[in-house]
Formats: C-alpha cells, sequence, structure tokens
DNA sequence: CTTAAATGTAACCTAAAAGGTTACATTTGT
DNA sequence: ACAAATGTAACCTTTTAGGTTACATTTAAG
C-alpha cells in the first residue's frame, strides 16, 4: 500500500528496498539465462553500463526504463518506481548537510 | 488508484500530469504568499533556480523535493512522484529513437 | 505617479552523473 | 584446456542540476 501523505516514512526503520538492478537481474535475466552481452545489446546499451546497473553501482535511468518495459513487455513503473523507492530511501537514511539545515515553514514565522 | 501492472497506461491518452514545480507555487507558496526570494532562501537555492522550477523548466530533484519535503512537513512522495509521473507521461510520449527499435525479448527468440 | 520590491530571463560557468570505449584479468561451462 | 562470460580499472563525452551576474520588466505600496 503506497502511503503517499505518510510524512517520511521510511526513516531508520525498514530495510533498504532492492536496487531494480537485482531485480533485473534475478527475475528477468537468470530465469531465461539471458547473458549479460545479450541483455546489454538488446536494450543497446554497453556491457559495463549493463554490468553497473545490475550491480547497482549505477541507477536505471527514465531512458533505460522506458527500455526495460518495451523488452519485457511490462510497465514502465515497475522500473522507475523501484528506483525511486531505492532513491528516496537512501535520502532520507543520507540526508545532505544542506537538507539538515532546513526549517519548517510554519515554525518560521 | 496507481496501476503499476498496466503496461504504459498513459501512451496518447489522458492530458500531461501537472508539473510539481506549479504545485508548490500554487498550492503552497501562493496560499501564503510567499515570495519566491524568500521560498529560495528557505530551500537554500537561487532566485533562478526557484524561478525555473515554478516555470517548469526544471525538474524537482530528489535533493530539492527532500527539502521541500521539510519545509511544508509532507511526504517526500508528494514531490518525487509528482515529478515522475510528470517526466514518464512526457517519455511515454515522446520516446527516443533508441527505446523505438527495442524489441520484445519473447518475440526475438 | 513614483519608487522599491519582486520577477523574468539571457549569458555565462561548474560539478556531477549517465553512459561509452578499450583493455585486461578472472570465472565458468563444456 | 579452451572459449565464453564476467568484473573492473582507466579513460572520455554529453547532459543536466545548479549557481552567478546583470539587466529589463512587472507589481505593489506610499
Amino acid at each position: 500500500m503506497i502511503m503517499k501523505n505518510k510524512i517520511n516514512y521510511s526513516l531508520p526503520t525498514n530495510r533498504p528496498p532492492v536496487h531494480p538492478g537485482e531485480i533485473l537481474l534475478e527475475e528477468f535475466m537468470a530465469p531465461f539465462e539471458i547473458t549479460q552481452k545479450d541483455m546489454a545489446d538488446r536494450l543497446k546499451i554497453s556491457r559495463k553500463h549493463l554490468s553497473d546497473i545490475v550491480h547497482q553501482k549505477k541507477p536505471i535511468s527514465l531512458e533505460i526504463a522506458h527500455r526495460l518495459s518495451k523488452c519485457f513487455e511490462t510497465s514502465i513503473d515497475l522500473w522507475t518506481q523501484g528506483q525511486l523507492n531505492y532513491d528516496v530511501w537512501h535520502a532520507l537514511n543520507n540526508p545532505s548537510r544542506e537538507v539538515k539545515k532546513i526549517k519548517p515553514f510554519r515554525l518560521s514565522e
């Protein structure tokens, strides 16, 4: 259940969401025994880039999400939401210095 | 109702989602008569940057979404989901050349 | 009406991030 | 033992988030 109105629901609780690159590897490539080279070719990206994605070193961009959605006939959201969940969790758990300085509007004046 | 499993649900149907910068301006700044200069200062970004955001020329990044969530005590998702909806709609309606070349896996072999 | 504050925006710049290329070492399957 | 698959280091290019300065225009308040 998605709770858009719950304020920053994943503060230090819960475990980090799984990176969508892991989903790609385990749920889509492995079951069909698609090699990284083949997958990279189908997505028209470099083998290096695909490797970085499945090793969670690079995010699944909107463009790559779009390509994955066409390749596997999934919704594009499957990938974009997975990436966003991952990014948001890490943002909330590793807030920047600047973020910590932001004061609530209603308290300031 | 969010439909993660509906395949690319916003093809040429529907109107484009409203840019979250418009939400910021109309739903958060205007009601409290917060000026752009003041808002920029609170978010610790430049006036130019804030202007670009409310004029829908620049996206609300994850970092800015985080700051907005602290400033207005909203969920971070209010901003990130708004931006993602906007970005996805435009991606689906203006697919890149490369995306058009991607072939479904099950059809290829 | 006049003036100050607020806003739009053009023309620049910087840093980071997405993505690629090449090369080489290691792993794995047969 | 050999070929295919993979990890990864070291480089590069392009895009984009974001800033700075300067100037013109708009708006609000005395």
